[in-house]
DNA sequence: TAAAAATACTCCATAGGTATTTTAT
DNA sequence: ATAAAATACCTATGGAGTATTTTTA
């Protein structure tokens, strides 16, 4: 079944005269008359009863030419729908973050996407670094921000940013009444850290940090999410040390404090499966990218 | 668009293999990859991913796969449908009766269409006969079942069934005690009549009946519905004649009587518009005429 | 090397064209 | 006599076939 005889079925039952309908299709009559003759032979039905010198719907032309006119449209529609979800101007993407990435970029990249592509869905996800790189295995999620690399060729990152580490004083803390301080006038306190197990290398970043400067943290609590920790510094359990987007969390009963010192940069990735080749990431991957250049070019 | 464009596409997507795909269609792998490269062309977009000696669904083409899927079956069923209707097997059918014929076989004849074309829907009107030719003329109503015929020939007639006349008397009136009556013994009651503007042929057969026995009725009430004129009768405003189908329909205080003379025949029509070749029709008038054969029958 | 899709090309079915006939008013 | 659809016949596009090449695991 061609859908040209359909659209051809649909120019007769409007015009009712087989020349006028053919002129409407660009055609000439006859080959129109053998179509609408063929479509009703495939069909075994009579939609047309053709007499006294004029045309006419049956019934069953009636109700066929309602369902042509659906088929029609709904193949229009569809045709439209593919176009639209190939561009990447539809559908649906999942996107998954490290807590402490909301401070920084993300919102903009959220907002700069949202601008373009209004009609594709995004899903967020929090997840730690090792989460999103199964989740990005599985499928799960289309692109992650995380601060570790995946060793496999199969997830592809690429550098976001990089962020120097602070530390995350009480307010009441002696070392808080000076702007900036030394890493080692940390060296005899309480430290709540990010686990080694849920993923080695922030915790171990820390350490060797800790480490140059001569000694060994005491780690007296382990927290998943940067907030919880800043949380436990209010609360008197300890200090900690984070990259320094998630100072932009502000809260009563905490500061945060650079340090003299150079610190190791903290990178933030945006991964995703290689061989990923949806044009939703394409462009989402676009417009991560341009928000980075153009949060640069403010900065210089 | 071809729909075969469609179904190809729908095997390649369930198979996700051209080859296999291909005998499943029964047909050859390279006409089905040339009829899939075409079918993306036309779209404009890619369907499918043909890498590492496998073939993968682009969401794009995922997206298209849910369509497919529904314009095909949506012309199956819409072809199913139109079928069904070219044979009367679905659709709808309106059908206008005088009050009086319902109590004869109507009632068999809509039992026998119901059963043989559940899906038909059948509406039902109640008029005179001569608002019935009206509604025939205007395409308001498919068949009728009425007293009299259309001079014009656009409106076919059949006689249905012909009945005799029965007079209706107050139960309490003297010559209710008598099993059958004379027409001349009505000679001098006050009568309740069909009124003449609103269908000439049977008001004046009532009036003809009477004159060849002698005597001019003397009518003192008319209305239009045969089941009014026998509530006015049990009222005791006058007597009247009715078509003997009319006693089917018993109420207190009323007898009916058949008369000691021959009766006028009263017809009772099926008629439809001459150039209506609706199959519904066909099959309710063919439903028509067996009722009546099996009624007939009967009452050998 | 082998499996699978793409390409080359051949053939025929059929859509669409022109010319003409049939049909009903 | 005329308007309109059907029919006859021709041409050319393109769908399906066979044979072969390309690609990649």
């Amino acid at each position: 079944m061609d859908l040209k005889k359909l659209r051809y079925f649909i120019a007769v039952a409007e015009e009712l005269h087989f020349n006028r309908a053919a002129k409407k299709l660009n055609i000439t009559q006859p080959p129109l008359s053998q179509q609408i003759q063929s479509l009703e032979e495939e069909l075994g039905v009579k939609l047309l009863e053709r007499t006294k010198r004029q045309v006419r719907l049956t019934s069953a032309g009636t109700i066929f030419l309602e369902e042509s006119r659906n088929i029609v449209s709904q193949l229009e529609r569809s045709i439209k729908v593919t176009q639209l979800a190939s561009q990447g101007k539809i559908g649906h993407l999942s996107i998954a973050f490290v807590d402490s990435a909301v401070g920084g970029m993300m919102v903009n990249v959220l907002k700069g996407f949202r601008e373009r592509f209004p009609d594709v869905q995004l899903t967020l996800f929090e997840m730690t670094s090792a989460e999103q790189l199964k989740a990005l295995h599985d499928g799960k999620i289309h692109v992650g921000f995380l601060r570790s690399v995946d060793p496999s060729k199969q997830i592809t990152s690429r550098l976001y940013t990089n962020e120097s580490l602070v530390a995350v004083l009480p307010e009441m803390h002696p070392l808080a009444i000076h702007p900036t301080l030394s890493l080692h006038s940390l060296a005899d306190e309480p430290f709540i850290l990010f686990p080694h197990h849920m993923g080695a290398s922030f915790h171990d970043l820390i350490i060797d940090f800790c480490r140059q400067h001569g000694f060994q943290p005491h780690i007296v609590q382990e927290a998943v999410q940067m907030y919880t920790i800043v949380n436990l510094v209010a609360a008197g359990i300890g200090i900690s040390i984070v990259p320094s987007s998630v100072s932009v969390f502000q809260r009563s009963d905490v500061v945060f404090r650079s340090f003299n010192e150079d610190t190791p940069s903290v990178p933030l990735y945006a991964a995703w499966k290689t061989d990923m080749s949806e044009t939703v990431l394409i462009n989402f991957l676009e417009v991560v990218k341009e928000t980075v250049n153009s949060q640069t070019s403010k900065l210089v």
